[in-house]
DNA sequence: CGGTTTTGACCTGCGC
DNA sequence: GCGCAGGTCAAAACCG
């Protein structure tokens, strides 16, 4: 747990504080508004920044306002406004004016200072809980909003399992109007897009679960939900066992931790197409990250237990078992790009059965989400198979971010290529950490850093632009493919409220991890203006970046 | 001394 | 059935 973040926590500031500041003449010139944040383990030292530069001013309010300090790890009791403003406001006027007026008054005005200082403090905090409450709601409506649209699917589906001519009478529909040059979406892709969305809802659903009680107390309920949901789904089919990186098929082995290969065998029993699909769950989310260092930094505990050198790459591929609890199930592999040695590729796989810290959160929901999506995607075609031949590919300029979904059996894979055009989000460790930090670039899924990132992360991401906003320039079909990849492009028009709070979130990660706060803050400053100007930088790409290892 | 890493052996699935 | 490759086990070595 990185310390710094409560620190980083009393950024938290409001309109209502401002306005209290300028009631109270205390000229805070907000075009060189300094805030100054103590770290809890670093006395004294004192970070500062030009917060709300000129042109930003407006945006840095509402900036402020969405930097949550739940998201931030911080408790309420560790809100005090007054540290960071009284020191350095840059003319802090009737404090210091009154020295010269003598005692009495002097006396005084503190105690009237006193007072208001308490109000501020207590239209803070309501500020704050209405905040809060609001998320709640919103939080609310997106889950009717999904649950209605679970509904959806699940009666499209049934039409679609009626009619079984349908998906072939689909395909003669999407190859004429690629004919007629209209941008069209593939079947899978867009159930993709719906069981994605549907993944979020599973999220939200959670009853005993607000978004602020999670930012509150960090767990690992967001990726169980997200893959609880598939595997719930599909356990009348999966039978779990098998053997392997990824054994933990079924929620009930999951949460069990662990399984002795020997124990796998006894559930073995399920027919050739049972099989299959239980093949198809096994997936990974591949990382590709440019690092000198042997293995990133995600927030888990990891211990090593075996290495291997694999097929066509000189380089050894590690493999590593989360030892933050006994019999966690998530594993990971490390391996170098025989291509290009200073890329590293970690794969993991499965679903920590044990809270998380908010470092090992961003990683752990955001691999997860990944990997329910391509769940998602692979049970969602009508006859639950993968269609083999379709490639989709867009190929956006303005993409900074690669994801490459790899349904090539056995293993489906998404693979999240890092290694492209680094992002103000992205920071570097001091040199004596022998690990890195990352992160998506522009804040899509990011939180790498090792920070919280709001729970429906990825999915929504990936759901809503899957199923809204995604735009295909063409549909490519190959029946050579060896690896199934579904290459698509995003193009947000604005980003959506969860996406900022992500980049929010994002950013925090980035600021907690790294010490140097000031660029971290400035970069998650710059990201989220960035976004919230829809300037179409929020760009995510599913593209084809073909994973060597996989 | 306990936890981690190393490393050769072993197991299993898959393709031929 | 055989060989190969991926993945895991477990004993020994290593380390703080």
């Amino acid at each position: 747990m990185d310390e710094n973040s409560s620190g980083g926590g009393r950024l938290s500031l409001d309109t209502t504080l401002a306005s209290q500041l300028h009631k109270r003449k205390q000229s805070v010139d907000f075009d060189h508004f300094t805030l100054s944040c103590r770290s809890s383990n670093d006395a004294g030292r004192v970070a500062e920044m030009d917060f709300f530069p000129v042109e930003k001013k407006a945006c840095a309010v509402a900036v402020a306002d969405k930097v949550q300090p739940a998201s931030l790890g911080i408790k309420k009791e560790d809100f005090t406004v007054n540290t960071g403003l009284r020191l350095l406001t840059a003319n802090t006027g009737s404090d210091q004016s009154t020295v010269d007026d003598g005692l009495s008054r002097n006396e005084d005005d503190d105690k009237e200072n006193k007072n208001e200082l308490v109000l501020i403090r207590a239209e803070l905090y309501r500020v704050n809980e209405e905040n809060q409450r609001l998320r709640g709601m919103l939080n609310q409506v997106t889950s009717n909003y999904n649950s209605l649209q679970m509904h959806l699917v699940a009666l499209m589906q049934q039409r679609s399992q009626r009619n079984g001519d349908e998906a072939a009478a689909d395909e003669k529909m999407e190859v004429k109007q690629h004919d007629s040059g209209i941008p069209l979406l593939p079947r899978q892709f867009m159930d993709l897009g719906r069981l994605v969305g549907m993944s979020a809802d599973a999220d939200a659903d959670e009853p005993s679960n607000s978004s602020s009680d999670r930012s509150l107390s960090p767990t690992n309920n967001v990726e169980s939900s997200i893959v609880d949901y598939h595997l719930k789904k599909t356990s009348s089919i999966v039978s779990g066992g098998g053997r392997g990186f990824a054994r933990e098929d079924s929620p009930d082995q999951g949460s069990q931790g662990w399984v002795p290969k020997s124990q796998t065998k006894v559930v073995d029993s399920k027919s050739p197409e049972q099989a299959q699909e239980a093949t198809m769950r096994k997936a990974r989310v591949s990382v590709r990250a440019r690092s000198e260092a042997p293995m990133i930094t995600d927030g888990c505990q990891w211990r090593k237990y075996g290495q291997k050198m694999a097929k066509g790459n000189p380089c050894p591929r590690a493999y590593y078992r989360c030892t933050m609890a006994t019999g966690c199930p998530v594993r990971k592999q490390v391996q170098r790009c025989a291509d290009d040695r200073t890329i590293l590729i970690t794969t993991y796989e499965g679903n920590h059965n044990h809270p998380l810290p908010p470092a090992a959160m961003a990683m752990a929901s955001t691999t997860s989400a990944a990997a329910s999506m391509l769940l998602s995607g692979s049970m969602s075609s009508a006859n639950g198979l993968m269609n083999s031949d379709f490639l989709t590919r867009t190929m956006l300029p303005c993409s900074s971010s690669m994801a490459t979904i790899s349904a090539s059996a056995p293993f489906p894979t998404v693979t999240l290529d890092l290694t492209h055009s680094p992002t103000p989000l992205q920071f570097q460790r001091p040199p004596q950490s022998s690990q890195f930090q990352m992160n998506f670039p522009n804040g899509v899924g990011a939180g790498f850093g090792g920070v919280p990132m709001q729970p429906p992360s990825l999915p929504q991401v990936f759901g809503k632009t899957l199923g809204s906003q995604s735009k295909f320039s063409g549909l490519h079909s190959s029946a050579v493919a060896d690896a199934v990849k579904f290459q698509h492009a995003i193009v947000p028009t604005a980003a959506p409220p969860s996406l900022l709070a992500d980049t929010v979130s994002a950013a925090t990660a980035a600021i907690t991890a790294d010490p140097n706060f000031t660029a971290a803050l400035a970069a998650a400053i710059t990201s989220i203006i960035g976004s919230k100007g829809g300037s179409g930088n929020q760009t995510s790409a599913i593209s084809n970046n073909s994973n060597s290892n996989q």
